[in-house]
DNA sequence: TAGATGACTCACA
DNA sequence: ATGTGAGCCATCT
């Protein structure tokens, strides 16, 4: 059934417009349940495949990034989400006021 | 089947 | 902003 989650992952992923990052218990919620946000981390660290799933755009509840990434390492995170446009602070924080994607 | 693990979250100090 | 303690869920061994 992890695919069927991936594949709900993925999904919402591709949802988030450029310059808008989400945390890790909006995606459990929109998966059905916000108690979830621990696996879906999980499963973003066992499935590394930032081609398919736009993990960098995954925060946690203090808009920090993850600390270890599976592409790169944390910096890698911070480069792409500066490039999508969202400001990441040096101490890999990021405004979630601002950036975080309410799903309009 | 049961126990331990983890890219989490919340509350309190 | 950081640290600790408790809760939660699916996966791994």
């Amino acid at each position: 059934m992890r695919d069927d989650i991936m594949e709900a992952i993925c999904e919402y992923l591709l949802t988030i417009p450029g310059g808008r990052v989400v945390t890790y218990k909006q995606v459990a919620e929109y998966l059905g349940n916000p108690g979830m946000a621990r696996v879906v981390g999980n499963y973003l660290h066992r499935n590394p495949d930032p081609e398919r799933y736009p993990c960098f755009k995954v925060v946690n509840s203090k808009g920090k990034l993850s600390s270890q990434f599976g592409f790169g390492g944390i910096d890698a995170q911070k480069a792409r989400l500066e490039a999508d446009g969202v400001e990441v602070s040096d101490d890999y924080y990021v405004d979630l006021d601002k950036y975080r994607y309410k799903g309009v």
